[in-house]
DNA sequence: GCCGAATACATGGATTTCCATAGGTTGCGG
DNA sequence: CCGCAACCTATGGAAATCCATGTATTCGGC
């Protein structure tokens, strides 16, 4: 892991703290970025790099629970939580809402950079998976109107007639816009698109009745 | 939700708990089942429906979180834990564990009984779920070595001679196979097998090259 | 008006899948 | 030895998919 392929954001009201954990994780080969508070971050250019947030809890601008609820809606780094005056009831809220940990002050570097490792972890797999996603979404966006009725009749294992009489048209016409369609999914096989139409989570309403595939 | 189709188990050393917590429960129409350590629950003979655990941490037998991470290994309860005297890295542990919720008393019974329905709820959709995938399961195994052999590679999308070079057999064989594979699976199509295949996480290590489906 | 995109339909033909039927060999268990 | 399961191969033929190519209509943008 070098300094160009990662960062870890620290936001806490505290200098000291966020002087300390710079130099914990600087000392371990990690690139920090730290903020005095919550609309510093929020308002920062980021680099697009997987990325952690340490985050601590008792921020002067707003609750850092409040934070997390409010980045939520978009993508943003999985969130390890660093607090002097914590609840349970907090921490519980917080993990259910997806941090990657909870930890009270005094916490051991150890225990910090175990979740830190955990949270860019997470986060490289999160942004791989996510721009995946973005892309064959995007191939779907690239489809016509009509192509895009097509595909979920035939990933739901429709013959072509049947798919075409579901559309009212004909079979080779089915056939064109199927063919279309494929090419544009970037597809080579049938089983290929139903991964992907799963993967984009296309609902399959049919059915075929009766033999073969 | 009638009794009949749920139950809550209570386990805590502390007897008045168990029966304000059973009597809360049958207040609110739900079924009860109560422990005075994890043993006994453990040993006993379970209704097989939803269900509930609500477990304290500090039981006189074992603690509540080596129970959870004990229990893991098999299919079991969601868990609502309640303690007396918790701390927040037990909290996150059992929460990153899967657990439903963690209340310190003394809690609110809404508050528990939102966990307990949470709970349930969650039970009912993962078992219906683990019935679906055992059923697929079963099949899968009922399925002959080389019928075994031929569904990862028919999922793949490879054309029938393909598949049939890849295993160093006739193109007929291969047919044959893949027939009598997609009768037992009970897949009347390909797409249908692609998606089985998915939820048994089935390895597809192959892809054609070349056009169609 | 022209052009391109989207949609519809068609023909001719090749390839693939599917089906029904038949036959053979090997290994295992009763 | 016999029956059965598993595996292998084949034929003949129907159905489905795929491909290449062509035509026509409508609509929107330039």
């Amino acid at each position: 892991m070098t300094t160009d392929d990662h960062v870890v954001f620290i936001v806490d009201d505290d200098g000291r703290i966020r002087e300390a954990l710079g130099e914990l994780l600087e000392a371990h080969g990690m690139r920090a970025i730290a903020f005095g508070s919550a609309g510093e971050y929020v308002n920062a250019e980021k680099p697009d790099v997987p990325a952690c947030l340490i985050l601590d809890v008792e921020l002067p601008d707003i609750n850092g629970l409040e934070l997390q609820r409010q980045i939520a809606v978009g993508d943003h780094p999985p969130i390890v939580f660093i607090t002097g005056h914590g609840d349970i009831p907090s921490s519980v809220r917080a993990i259910k809402r997806g941090a990657v940990d909870f930890l009270t002050k005094p916490f051991s570097d150890g225990d910090l950079m175990v979740a830190v490792h955990t949270a860019i972890s997470e986060d490289r797999k999160k942004r791989s998976e996510r721009a995946e996603l973005s892309q064959l979404r995007q191939r779907y966006l690239e489809l016509t109107p009509r192509e895009r009725e097509v595909l979920p009749l035939v990933v739901s294992g429709l013959l072509n007639k049947q798919a075409a009489s579901e559309l009212g048209i004909s079979e080779v016409t089915l056939q064109i816009h199927r063919r279309n369609m494929m090419q544009k999914m970037g597809t080579a096989s049938l089983a290929d698109l139903v991964r992907i139409a799963e993967r984009l989570e296309i609902p399959v309403n049919h059915s075929r009745r009766g033999g073969g595939n």
